[in-house]
RNA sequence: GUGGGUGUAGCUCAGUUGGUUAGAGCGCAGGAUUGUGGCUCCUGAGGCCGAGGGUUCGAAUCCCUCUACUCACCCCA
């Protein structure tokens, strides 16, 4: 391998020719799905002021703690590359008063993250989520409605094996108890807990629950569930929410251990897993989260979301579904005449439209034609010095190998024509 | 932050116990056919063998350091 000296920044991912045009047809596919549900595009600010991200993800959380590219401008404030998407459009929500246009407000976005972490596969530190949020909604038809539309996305780009994970992590009237019963249940077995769940043991001991250390595992294995936690409100939204999915056949697995990274869920929580993604295996989460519309100063307003890595996506996404696009004709121009002549029919044909490709330094016939098989052309349009005398170009099908004639006058015409008649047949 | 693996042509990779001028396939360019593609054949371009140091008569090959990439841990989409 060469070595340049001009590189990308190390987990920085780009995206190149012909991955960006699959990239185009899903992300494509993401917005004509989430417009048809009534949910309009935000175009947000990559960069924030630290302390949103600080308030709404959570100070103990790693994100926070290590995983934000966080840096001081010339006027030494504090800013922070978005490590994910919910807390700029909360902050949007708010600063915009986007809940006094409309009652209920369905947002979508699609754009990079940015967190300072090891790159593998599946990971990096730049990246790109897919994520919609749903304000001014406090029943579980939202979460239903939601979960629906993701599974009915995955659907639609083929993917298989995605397997839906559901849990309700309890509101704020039943959080706090179950709190303290599981650290009084950590607490006497903090021996056998890893130093990062003995840590967060009083900021979030929710987080030992899904801890993938082993002995970890088996401490909680035991453990209090929130399940047994939750008041009446929260049972009842859990219950209609599962009833509801299994009204639509939306199969699911409840996960009681099921604890989200960032600190304002409520309710109900959902991971989309993959197996095909190895370690980084969650290609979709989300949940609800009722009370960071307020605590980040706005009004009280329930919400629900969800962010789809879209690097994870891509690679579940098999590479048929979304077919290259090919041109229709090879013009093809054999001297300096020729080419004068089909440069215009080319620029004229080619709006809106991968129509033609012309090679301006007239090639032999020979590669010429030999380019036009490997752009998958449909015709040759071959003009040289013999056409030119006839005033009529070869028109050759690269299939049948059959070849006729099209007169000059009529060249843009009769390319049409055999574009549209193709178009019809397949 | 912690481990493991790998760096040889644009891509995927061979390269023997250290031994002359470093190879294949694919791709790219040209030709076999003075103006007709896919198959076949021929030819060509393209390499500081990741970087630096060491051992040696001699290093892509052995040793050390660095670096990049990658997978995993942690955590997350």
């Amino acid at each position: 391998m060469k070595k340049f000296s001009l590189k990308t920044v190390k987990g920085f991912n780009e995206v190149l020719p012909p991955e960006s045009f699959r990239w185009r047809v899903v992300e494509e596919k993401f917005r004509e799905l989430l417009e048809g549900y009534g949910f309009a595009e935000l175009r947000l600010a990559l960069l924030e002021p630290t302390e949103l991200f600080a308030r709404s993800i959570g100070d103990e959380t790693d994100i926070v703690e290590k995983e934000m590219y966080t840096f001081c401008d010339r006027s030494d404030r504090s800013l922070t590359l978005r490590p994910e998407g919910t807390a700029s459009v909360v902050r949007a929500y708010n600063q915009y008063s986007l809940g006094k246009l409309n009652e209920i407000n369905k947002l979508y976005y699609v754009g990079p993250m940015f967190r300072y972490e090891r790159p593998q596969k599946g990971r990096f530190r730049q990246f790109h989520q897919l994520g919609a949020e749903v304000f001014g909604e406090a029943g579980f038809y939202q979460d239903a409605e939601t979960l629906v539309m993701l599974a009915q996305f995955f659907h639609e780009l083929e993917i298989k094996g995605v397997v839906l994970q559901l849990n309700s992590l309890g509101c704020e009237n039943c959080r706090p108890a179950f709190r303290e019963r599981l650290q009084a249940f950590l607490k006497q077995r903090l021996d056998a807990l890893c130093g990062d769940c003995r840590r967060r043991l009083d900021e979030n001991p929710l987080r030992a629950l899904d801890c993938k250390n082993p002995q970890c595992r088996e401490a909680v294995a035991d453990a209090p569930l929130i399940s047994e936690s939750w008041c009446t409100d929260c049972r009842e939204h859990f219950a209609g929410l599962r009833s509801l999915l299994e009204d639509v056949g939306l199969e699911y697995e409840v996960n009681p251990k099921l604890v989200r990274g960032l600190d304002y869920y409520t309710r109900t929580t959902f991971e989309f897993l993959a197996g095909e993604l190895g370690a980084q295996n969650a290609v979709a989460a989300g949940g609800r989260y009722d009370r960071l519309v307020e605590e980040l100063g706005g009004k009280p307003t329930p919400a629900f979301g969800f962010a789809i890595g879209f690097e994870r996506l891509m690679l579940l996404v098999d590479a048929g579904i979304a077919p290259l696009p090919r041109p229709f004709a090879a013009l093809i121009a054999l001297d300096e005449e020729a080419l004068r002549l089909l440069f215009p029919v080319h620029v004229n044909l080619n709006r809106g439209v991968r129509m033609t490709t012309l090679g301006f330094q007239q090639k032999s016939l020979k590669s010429q034609l030999k380019k036009a098989d490997k752009d998958g052309v449909e015709f040759a349009l071959i003009v040289g010095s013999e056409e030119r005398a006839r005033q009529e170009a070869v028109c050759r099908n690269m299939k049948t190998r059959e070849q006729f004639n099209l007169p000059f006058v009529r060249l843009e015409e009769a390319l049409r024509e055999l574009y549209d008649e193709c178009r019809r047949s397949s």
